[in-house]
DNA sequence: CTGGATCCCCTATGATACTG
DNA sequence: CAGTATCATAGGGGATCCAG
């Protein structure tokens, strides 16, 4: 058994919180998925919409990001069949969750 | 003069806030950037303790993202003209600040 | 309409060696 | 001790074309 020493305890301890935090980052870090995530709790809940607001984003990309966020969990989406095809995106809970976050960050970059 | 559709008043203002959002974000989604950020505040605030710490971190990506927080205004250090010579790192206003959200993203970051 | 497939490029990160 | 200079690499993002 090894012995511990504060300084490893210390270690650990800290190293899981970043890890925690670069996780919490990584899932929003995107281009522009802060940006797609309040787009989408504003209304702009679907494909064409979104590349509307984001007119400097690809397809590829855009669909991406968006297979990402839901793959994280933060967006769930519709499949309507009609014809053409329709997907409404909608946010989860978790992904309701985030926006206070997003506010926050706002708020703290105008400090200064 | 242009004549303004409401999506386009719309638009501006989503856009300004995730313009701000975005620039939150690069501030601290450097890879270390969190974790350094935690670190210094709990007094590893110099560039050895960092080292010691963050033991995957190359010297050469420690000291840019060190000034990069400098820049930003998130820490600030202290010259000390010894032989060797010594600096300390401590957090400015605006660092101490961003603490709360980085606790509140690991908190999301556990849901669900 | 909603994206997947493919290719390219740029930037962040990493490794190594060197300096005041 | 506290960095900087140089080179190499990988992954995210972008452009274009194509498909259900």
């Amino acid at each position: 058994m090894i012995k511990e020493t504060s300084s490893n305890a210390y270690n650990r301890k800290f190293l899981h919180s970043v890890c925690r935090i670069n996780g919490a980052l990584e899932t929003i870090a995107g281009r522009w998925k802060a940006l797609m995530l309040i787009h989408i709790a504003e209304g702009k809940n679907r494909f064409s919409l979104l590349k509307q607001v984001l007119p400097t984003v690809s397809d590829q990309v855009l669909g991406r990001q968006l297979r990402e966020l839901e793959a994280d969990g933060l967006i769930g989406k519709t499949v309507i069949a009609e014809v053409p095809v329709r997907v409404d995106y909608h946010l989860t809970e978790k992904g309701e969750a985030i926006l206070p976050i997003l506010d926050a960050l706002a708020q703290w970059h105008d400090k200064r």
